[in-house]
DNA sequence: TCGGATGTCTAGCGGTGCTAGAATTGTGAT
DNA sequence: ATCACAATTCTAGCACCGCTAGACATCCGA
């Protein structure tokens, strides 16, 4: 009948609910609060609630990390075809980093917590579409080196520098000198 | 008197108890499963006495990732003297993996779980040592950029591939192919 | 209207980091 | 050798965590 729809429709949306509560608490004070009673106090469930969307909290810092994957690929995708002709590699490189340093739990959650998500072949399609992005502005660099091979070190370098960044490991001072290196050895040959 | 400097030695002999048992449990079950109860029961005495060492779990963490600096530094200097001229940098480049790889727990310490280390300019001595290590192999090579920024960003580049690589973000058949992509871009200009 | 399925909640288990206060041990002076 | 004191260690417990069994309420189709 037409309230089983009605229902799904009200599962989804409250499941997005929690999703969102998840993300906000995590930018707002860490992932360590993030904890399943003050996620359902904030949704105004009970615990069990969240238990019958997820199979558990690792489950919901995943969710959370592939809401994050979707929006990055869309960030890379809008910063890619907007910039200038052969700009596009730092378009891309300078969405990473200030995405990053915008999202630093959802940042946290893709790259550190997520435990559940595939990186490997059978990766989830918003992720396989994400590293497309990045593949994208670093294989035409790639010469004649494996372009699989070359656009990996190349999202790691970005990488490191917006994981290290992000964690106070690098001098502030040297913020704006960093990237335009790193552009310059993958662009240089 | 002499009992008191006795006393000092052996709870500093007690303090390294600690340290590396808390390594070897992080190393062989992972870092969760090194909670305060299983931490007593293992150095046989119970859990207030590591309060009376450490403020906390956190800072017992922080000791193993310090530890590890200091060891880290030490592979470091190792490659870099033992390398042939010229080599210096893909020495210390593949100790870097090498050590991330074979040292996974430790590596999180340092680099995601530690948080009472200051990277900045108050960082302990072990860490500048460590940076140091990495500046002189990368600051040669840095042409007309400042070196520092140059280093840092090779130091990045590095540690994008070992963080990515060692959380299985990487594909495993390009694994030899990566290093000397980024040796390469690094010492081709 | 009513029986059954669906959904939600209350209450609780075993575990965590951490700590107050009791108990024990060792020390130095008498 | 004895004793008072200080340092050390332990027992017991707090508040919190993730998670779940079983009671309770609600809603739907016949």
């Amino acid at each position: 009948m037409a309230t089983q729809q009605r229902r799904e429709r009200e599962r989804a949306q409250r499941e997005t609910l929690i999703v969102n509560a998840a993300r906000e608490m995590a930018e707002a004070d860490g992932w360590p609060a993030v904890t399943i009673r003050r996620l359902a106090e904030r949704i105004e469930y009970s615990q069990p609630v969240l238990y019958s969307h997820f199979a558990g909290r690792g489950a919901i810092v995943d969710a959370v990390a592939l809401q994050g994957i979707v929006e990055l690929t869309g960030v890379f995708s809008a910063a890619r075809t907007a910039a200038a002709p052969g700009g596009e590699l730092a378009a891309v490189a300078q969405a990473y980093l200030d995405f990053a340093n915008a999202n630093p739990a959802v940042f946290e959650a893709i790259f550190t917590l997520a435990e559940g998500l595939p990186f490997g072949a059978d990766a989830p399609e918003a992720l396989k579409a994400a590293f497309a992005e990045i593949y994208a502005v670093f294989a035409p660099l790639a010469g004649d080196r494996d372009p699989d091979a070359f656009t990996e070190v190349g999202w790691a370098a970005i990488h490191g520098l917006a994981s290290l960044g992000r964690d106070g490991r690098l001098r502030p001072d040297l913020l704006e000198q960093r990237l335009p290196i790193l552009l310059d050895l993958f662009t240089k040959d």
